[in-house]
DNA sequence: TGACAATGTCATCCC
DNA sequence: CAGGGATGACATTGT
């Protein structure tokens, strides 16, 4: 790890491999029973493990250890765990790596639901078992193919083919081609968006890998995991270990020596950031020897392009033939190999890639690029390699990057690779020398050059960045340009010594890649807040509706509380036979909630019903009366109630409190003030002062 | 063929 | 002042 000493920098030095060895170490002691704490009793079979392990795999665990925390315990797991389907867990819990097969995959999948396993997310086995049981295509094809451009830029023919090999055994679970996906990356950074959403769909392990989404709530990452299933699947289902052989796919994997060894295995991805890693070799990366050359290539169609922090991969083995993650600490698990099997057995790997933090740039270009980024500069890098980007050094490196692209001459047929048409496209740029020979060598290459959608291919961007590129022959991968700090991403030009124009052209794509990831990044804190406001409508809605019951129920408790005042004050002005003077007297000193209250101001406003007063010439019928009108006196909310509200002895009715108005229109019906003695006393009249109408009566 | 969604890119502002 | 992040606007592509 080179270090610049003139820093006075604080560095950190992460190791790439420590968390693996230690992982492997445990392992090791679980096999040799060394140290483990734990009995883990599955159905009659005993299990030994380490407490800290299974805790933190597992919520299940977890609880259970954190409720026995004596050692040495023996915990029998419940009926719905079976020793198939726990067995797996276990080892998975130790190496990252799950093995399962069609006939075990359910009772694993079982197991996860019930012990909480981590990091073994549903929708990876909801994505596995239709493969392995779906027998019927159609039920998992999705109506659209979001996440490969297969369908628009393979010609029918190829399409056709996938369609009527899927149709014939669909329910053979086949590696597919990593190509199927890698290819598209490649070429338009598609397969990025189709890693990672369906993260973003899961797990909310988004492009931003430190926030949360609420992506969940979309469903084109689901829609990009069943299109996945289509584009995909078909060759998953049909294609068998020779025929995958022959698919581009394989062909598109950069490995040096490996690949031209007969492959099996396929790459795609799956949901939850699952990647289907496929190597047939225990080296899928190229050496650091070959450099950035060999680097870019193994990262341009070796590597998956989900998140490098906690990314997942799949590994699909066939058969015997055991696949290695193109980590670097993989090849420190030669032990792992020997993954046989008598069928098709399929190994989940969670790579665990360091994040970037040390100026080796060689670790760099392995373990250091976020997956948002990654696949758009997978693509860039494989329009380099398509190029002859490093024609330099290509004639002593028989591995290098278009060595891969020779192989897609293997019983390939460009028009079944999206990629290889691409890369045909890119190809017919490769200006001379040796690149187009080589080139020109592959019939499927060079017919690629004159494909009728290779130009259409292109974008605007992607011609721009042809040209520019054209003069800029890098000699590091156009991944590390985004991928590095600022502080090793000037330290690295400055080493480089480039020429102005790729200057430029680093600079260029160094900030289109970060303001390509910042787009996102918007957009995802745009949908969050989306989101978020929903959410805090939902809430003032449901808060507002609680409020709308509490306030009729407020309304039906201060309509009785009305009912008493009436009926008393009904009682004590009949009884009393008081004069108007002594009724305004008594409102005066009253509250305004109270009935007679409203005797005040109607007596100054009496203009307004002379007929009505000509008729009450009694002052309790005339106090009555008045009373029906409460002209809004002290600012109040005017109201006005039918006399029986007032005189029927409690008998009102709810329409009796309805405001209308602000001109009050009195309606007497000419009721008697024959009233009903319940209530309560005038002593306690006087002594309930309730607050004002204005606050007891407060509508919206 | 138009609507729509997703994404990349550019320009601009701000820190 | 350079660089990077955020974001609106626009273009492109796919469904």
């Amino acid at each position: 790890m080179p270090v610049d000493s003139s820093r006075s920098s604080v560095f950190t030095y992460q190791s790439a491999v420590h968390s693996d060895h230690v992982l492997r170490c445990l392992d090791e002691q679980r096999l040799r029973d060394m140290l483990c704490d734990v009995t883990v009793v599955v159905e009659s079979r005993s299990f030994r493990a380490h407490r800290s392990v299974l805790a933190s795999c597992s919520d299940y665990f977890s609880a259970r250890f954190s409720s026995h925390g004596e050692a040495g315990v023996v915990i029998s797991l419940p009926d719905e765990v079976t020793v198939e389907g726990f067995e797996p867990l276990l080892q998975f819990a130790y190496t990252t790596k799950l093995l399962f097969t069609k006939e075990n995959i359910l009772e694993i999948r079982s197991c996860v639901s019930v012990l909480g396993f981590k990091n073994l997310d549903n929708s990876c086995f909801d994505f596995l078992i239709p493969k392995f049981f779906d027998n019927t295509k159609n039920a998992t094809t999705p109506p659209r193919k979001t996440c490969c451009r297969m369908k628009k830029k393979c010609p029918k023919p190829a399409k056709d083919s996938f369609a009527s090999n899927t149709d014939s055994d669909v329910d053979t679970y086949k590696p597919i081609s990593p190509a199927t996906l890698d290819e598209e990356e490649q070429q338009t950074g598609t397969a990025s968006r189709l890693l990672d959403h369906p993260q973003q769909s899961c797990d909310d392990a988004s492009l931003d890998v430190n926030t949360q989404t609420d992506y969940s709530l979309l469903c084109k990452y689901r829609k990009f995991q069943m299109a996945c299933l289509e584009a995909c699947g078909p060759e998953m289902a049909s294609m068998s270990p020779a025929t995958a052989e022959d698919s581009c796919s394989l062909s598109c994997m950069p490995h040096t020596k490996d690949s031209e060894e007969p492959t099996s295995s396929k790459h795609f991805p799956v949901t939850e950031g699952f990647d289907f890693l496929a190597s047939s070799s225990s080296q899928t990366k190229p050496p650091p020897s070959q450099g950035s050359k060999a680097s870019c290539c193994g990262q341009t169609c070796g590597l998956s392009c989900g998140e490098s922090v906690g990314s997942k991969k799949v590994k699909i083995e066939d058969g015997a033939e055991e696949l290695l993650e193109t980590s670097s600490v993989e090849e420190q698990k030669p032990e792992l190999k020997n993954v046989s099997g008598d069928g098709e057995k399929l190994v989940l790997v969670e790579s665990h890639t360091p994040g970037p933090s040390c100026s080796d740039w060689q670790r760099d270009t392995e373990s250091e690029q976020t997956g948002a980024e990654r696949s758009s500069i997978e693509q860039e890098v494989a329009e380099h390699l398509a190029k002859g980007f490093w024609s330099e050094t290509w004639p002593s490196k028989p591995s290098a990057p278009l060595h891969w692209l020779k192989q897609l001459d293997q019983g390939i047929n460009d028009r079944d690779c999206p990629f290889l048409r691409d890369l045909g496209a890119v190809g017919a740029r490769v200006p001379d020398g040796e690149e187009a020979s080589r080139a020109q060598g592959s019939p499927d290459v060079s017919s690629q050059n004159s494909g009728e959608d290779s130009d259409s291919l292109d974008t605007e961007g992607d011609s721009e960045f042809y040209n520019s590129e054209k003069a800029c022959e890098l000699p590091f991968s156009v991944e590390r340009i985004a991928s590095l700090s600022r502080n090793d991403f000037q330290q690295m030009l400055k080493i480089q010594c480039l020429t102005r124009e790729q200057l430029d052209f680093v600079h260029d794509v160094r900030r289109r890649s970060k303001n390509r990831i910042a787009a996102r990044r918007c957009r995802k804190r745009k949908l969050d807040c989306i989101h978020n406001l929903e959410c805090e409508i939902e809430k003032l809605r449901t808060e507002k509706h609680k409020l709308t019951t509490e306030r009729d129920r407020l309304d039906q408790q201060r309509l009785k509380t009305w009912q008493r005042f009436s009926g008393l004050y009904e009682k004590v002005c009949c009884e009393a036979a008081l004069r108007p003077e002594q009724l305004q007297v008594l409102a005066k000193y009253s509250p305004s909630a109270c009935p007679l209250f409203a005797l005040l101001s109607p007596l100054k406003s009496t203009s307004a019903q002379p007929q009505v007063l000509s008729e009450a010439q009694d002052p309790a019928a005339m106090a009555c009366a008045l009373g029906l009108s409460q002209a809004g006196s002290c600012g109040e909310p005017s109201m006005s109630f039918p006399m029986d509200a007032v005189l029927g002895g409690g008998q009102t009715t709810p329409q009796a409190l309805v405001p209308l108005g602000p001109t009050p229109t009195p309606t007497f019906s000419g009721g008697s003030l024959t009233s009903s003695t319940e209530g309560i006393g005038a002593g306690a009249l006087t002594s309930m002062r309730p607050e004002p109408v204005s606050k007891l009566i407060t509508y919206k």
